[in-house]
DNA sequence: ATGTCC
């Protein structure tokens, strides 16, 4: 367990194993957040990588005060998973692309909208930008047969796993903090803690139903059925008691391990895993959301368009799909630009910190079907 | 990351 856990300061480890990769922009980062006021100790996961000012794949838990800035603006953001009727090979892809079409702007046809999103000049179901996706997979491979067939007995229904968040309204809760209170956090037990807390548990709820919305419109389009396995944030800030002190435990871009089971993506053109979380305090009871970036944004086009036409993008190496009609994006989010996710699944099993269950394989992934220029 | 920014 000792040599998947690096500790690279005091109160700052990084659980990672030596063959993973990790930028120092993003160690540093994480060692500058130690330092804010109150705060007790970080993890770094091992998709750890720079922020803005704060590194993504890391939990950070605090006495006394939370920072809101440290959540960021998609809060509630994670991954659902739904089982669905379609099977492996009974559909070709290009009637699953076809029927799917365009899902970039919200429905008009959601049936209850809860009462309490009514009034929001948002609307849900709609998945983003960024590394925010739906992606319908395929069971690839099985390590623990009771614990699957518990969650999806029929093993050829095909899964959709749904990356997306609180869009608008997060962004929106955040700009406001930030205007009024800058990046110094809020104590807790005041009246401005308690206005946060109240905005955020409204964003985790309508990034939950968000997800929700997204994988309905999708099974409805593909006259499928289906039903929610699992919802999990990954960018959140709570309550909690870690070997005794009781604070607030930030997540940004790290997976609750204490929630029961996740799923773990990799890249569009890698793998993805269902985990059972092992909890632990080393961790902060977090694990990694996801490979982590391993290039830039602003570097990938330059990369990747000399030796990559769209057409090519739009395959990956499995034979999947991408559908993804915005050029900066397609680059931005190829496979080539994250790391292999099999380190970061073996850094957190060599750690103890979960134990894979399943691998599932990418059949089709939306992106956006605009912004072609 | 953002019904994004021109």
């Amino acid at each position: 367990m000792g040599n998947t856990i690096r500790s690279v300061a005091p109160r700052v480890n990084i659980i990672a194993s030596a063959e993973t990769w990790i930028e120092d922009k993003a160690i540093q980062q994480l060692i500058t957040t130690a330092q804010l006021p109150g705060m007790v100790s970080v993890s770094g996961m091992p998709d750890l990588h720079p922020g803005r000012g704060y590194p993504i794949g890391a939990a950070f838990f605090s006495q006394r005060r939370f920072y809101p800035a440290l959540v960021g603006n998609d809060i509630g953001c994670g991954m659902a998973l739904w089982r669905t009727d379609l099977t492996a090979g009974k559909i070709s892809l290009d009637k699953l692309e076809k029927r799917l079409g365009n899902i970039d702007e919200p429905p008009d046809e959601i049936n209850e909208l809860p009462s309490e999103f009514a009034e929001l000049p948002y609307s849900p179901g709609t998945i983003g930008g960024g590394n925010h996706f739906a992606e319908l997979q395929q069971l690839d491979e099985i390590y623990q047969p009771a614990r699957l067939g518990a969650l999806l007995p029929d093993t050829r229904q095909l899964l959709l796993l749904v990356h997306s968040g609180s869009r608008g309204l997060g962004q929106a809760i955040l700009e406001q903090h930030v205007r009024a209170f800058g990046h110094r956090g809020l104590e807790q037990d005041t009246p401005e803690a308690a206005g946060y807390l109240s905005q955020h548990q409204l964003a985790l709820r309508f990034a939950a139903y968000n997800r929700q919305c997204i994988a309905q419109r999708m099974l409805r389009r593909w006259h499928s059925d289906g039903e929610a396995l699992l919802d999990v944030n990954h960018n959140l800030v709570a309550p909690a008691v870690i070997d005794g002190v009781s604070g607030w435990l930030h997540r940004k871009g790290a997976t609750p391990a204490d929630c029961g089971l996740v799923v773990i993506p990799g890249s569009r053109g890698d793998y993805s895993y269902l985990v059972r979380p092992l909890p632990h305090a080393v961790s902060l009871f977090s694990l990694a959301h996801g490979a982590g970036r391993k290039w830039m944004r602003a570097e990938c086009k330059g990369r990747l368009d000399q030796r990559y036409s769209m057409q090519q993008l739009a395959r990956t190496a499995f034979g999947s799909r991408v559908i993804c009609q915005d050029k900066q994006l397609m680059f931005q989010e190829a496979p080539q630009a994250y790391k292999p996710i099999d380190t970061v699944i073996s850094s957190m099993e060599q750690a103890g910190l979960i134990e894979p269950i399943a691998r599932l394989k990418p059949v089709l992934t939306y992106k956006t079907r605009g912004n072609a220029q």
